[in-house]
DNA sequence: AGTATCCCTACCATTCCGATGGGAAAGATG
DNA sequence: CATCTTTCCCATCGGAATGGTAGGGATACT
């Protein structure tokens, strides 16, 4: 289960710019520098952002990038989706175009369970949320139990 | 979120040896055949499951695979592991390894809430559950709401 | 010995990540 | 109005990983 660059890299921009809503346009460059993502290949993503109605942007001296939308109302998935397609896909194909045989048929019902639980998490955090600190409730929970912490 | 060729293939191999357990070893290419799976592309991941101790081979005549364990001793989350590595990780590192800084540093909390919520499914889920298509209630629940099955 | 099966190495195609080099538009300035 | 700068925009290219193929060697049983 594997989050891209391409996401990664998305959604922080996106946070970055959810920070700096009342400052005008931000340049990719200074988003480039300030989370350290490299700027050519932010740039392609900023503009399947645009592409997507998520960003919107200005050219030209005092140009730069800004959020299409308050911040409170993109969620993660709303970014995701824009930049990587499907939320979760298996061998690039989402769940329910999935078919298994004899005695893997039960896994897609696995994998529809897997997917809800994720959709439930990322479509419920705003951008808002992440950028200032203040998860819901359910998902701040999951991460108070030490085990979340370490790894296998 | 993508889970890879590999991993699917690998977690369908899998089950058709938990479902094969009392019938000796089984070879690859009678997997590959019931699986619809390159069989060339399958031997590489058995391969993968024998060093990470996952199923035993036998050469020649009457040869074949079967696993390690028994089916209700191995997880989803441990074949996919294995020939995977970590179960979830973003641009290929684990959560704990990356830092964010920044409008992102609650990102971290998030992929954490996000890795255990996909822990607690696929960690909790073995072969013999699913090769008997018996998902643990908790799972099975997340399958009843009509809108777990339709794209966004 | 012979044969069936696992096992290993190398190779090809496609996608992902990232770098480079410019062009096109918007605004500032003369 | 013309030009200049700044910035977004677009097209191409190279290395790495993923997905898949091919051939032959090693080993266990008959």
């Amino acid at each position: 289960m594997r989050i891209s660059a391409r996401a990664d890299y998305a959604v922080r921009a996106a946070l970055q710019l959810a920070a700096s809503q009342e400052d005008g346009p931000v340049k990719a460059e200074a988003i480039a520098t300030a989370q350290d993502i490299p700027h050519k290949f932010l740039e392609g993503i900023l503009n399947d952002m645009r592409r997507g109605g998520l960003v919107a942007s200005q050219r030209g001296v005092n140009g730069g990038y800004r959020l299409a939308r308050p911040a409170a109302d993109i969620s993660i998935a709303d970014v995701i989706r824009v930049v990587d397609g499907p939320l979760v896909s298996v061998r690039g194909v989402r769940p329910p175009d999935l078919s298994y045989t004899g005695p893997a048929e039960a896994l897609l019902p696995l994998w529809i369970a897997l997917r809800s639980n994720v959709r439930e998490i990322l479509d419920g955090v705003s951008l808002a949320d992440v950028a200032t600190s203040r998860l819901p409730a359910d998902v701040s929970a999951l991460t108070h139990t030490p085990d979340a912490w370490v790894n296998p």
